[in-house]
DNA sequence: TCATTACCGTACTTTATGGTATGATTTTCT
DNA sequence: AGAAAATCATACCATAAAGTACGGTAATGA
């Protein structure tokens, strides 16, 4: 067993305890910066739900500010996953965007995704590395999508789009205009099912008017 | 001098001087909301930054949560003025749209915009009624107006707008596409001139292809 | 088996902050 | 001038939260 990786051997009991165990700990760290945001969050709080005892969770985070970080990067990274939509170059365009903006607009409007949006917005003052990294991973990702599906269209002859990127942020953008904001100031609680459709509707209608 | 206001007399020495002062604390409170949030303001640095003691800041504000509470009102008040916008039905409506975009990226993008955005739905978690004032007095006042104009516009034959309160909501948003989430999160700093004019262009291109 | 490593429980330290108390000083009103 | 109100400087209080220390106990690996 001379070269058997030194740094990161993937099993062995203790390893996989301490991957479950840190995962147990971003879960409720997680659940408690998204409800309660940071500064109202307390370590102690994190410790105590989890059962275990102060010093062990310093020993998988040595500070608060880490342990956020570490929160961050692992819901922005489901995050994508959350909202990342298929688009069937194969459908009729009207059916594809439509689609798309349908399962978008439920993904961006439930309760964990505003959650995350607004820690993300709030916090971006004090830590700037989250919202760069947040706009790489989720609207960055999900306009490129986007953009590709509406360049490939335009090539086929059946949309009428110049720049592609800049139409899929209007689309995108459209898919935020009314529930989702309402949602993110705490106007509104949890839309319904059939509002999302008449709002992902009413942005697929506009955009299509434009560029159908 | 008999029936002379007892609860509010606008002048006499006194009067003057203490409303001055409350202005003054919360220009420094404002400042400092805006640009660190509320957690990490403190009622030491205001006073500090102030100059005077810290009884006197209690005097006048009797809790962080009220001078909290005070600092939203106004601003979320001015901020509307900010954004208020002149649509003038005389001119036609490409004119009339454009230059309404054109101000309001400007006015929305700007940095203290953005702070107060981000302080808001930052805060609307904790403090709900926060998202739902602010909500009530910016984008719903800047939509009504906008809603009004289509509305005469649509009677006048000039757009082809059916539901003209969803129409301003879609324009409005629209304007918030790219450069405001970059914006937010911090992506980007503060827009050139010539670029929230690009912007806003799309913006309205867009709106009057669909609805022109 | 036995050394090692991780974990537990709990008490503790340190620092920061909202808020109070107080006695002296200045400003305002009459 | 002189009473009343406001302000100042400063010390203080209570609480809360991040992070540390430590002795004992359970799990892990050879």
């Amino acid at each position: 067993m001379i070269g058997s990786a030194a740094t990161s051997p993937p099993s062995g009991r203790r390893e996989l305890r301490r991957a479950s165990r840190r995962e147990a700990i971003l879960n409720v760290a997680q659940r408690s910066f998204l409800e309660r945001g940071y500064a109202a969050t307390t370590m102690n709080a994190i410790a105590a739900e989890l059962g275990g005892s102060k010093g062990t969770l310093w020993s998988y985070f040595p500070s608060k500010e880490q342990l956020f970080a570490a929160v961050l990067d692992r819901a922005t990274a489901s995050f994508r996953e959350l909202v990342a939509v298929t688009l069937n170059p194969a459908d009729p365009p009207e059916r594809a965007i439509r689609s798309f903006c349908r399962r978008f607009v439920e993904r961006i409007c439930s309760p964990e995704a505003i959650a995350l949006y607004r820690l993300v917005i709030g916090e971006s003052q004090r830590f700037p590395e989250v919202g760069r990294i947040f706009y790489e991973r989720a609207p960055a990702i999900t306009r490129k999508i986007m953009a590709d599906y509406l360049a490939g269209a335009a090539e086929r002859g059946q949309l009428m789009v110049t720049n592609s990127a800049l139409a899929a942020e209007q689309l995108t953008h459209l898919c935020l205009a009314g529930m989702h904001q309402r949602a993110m100031l705490g106007v509104i609680d949890s839309p319904s099912s059939t509002a999302i459709r008449a709002e992902a509707d009413n942005a697929a209608g506009l955009f299509l008017r434009a560029y159908g």
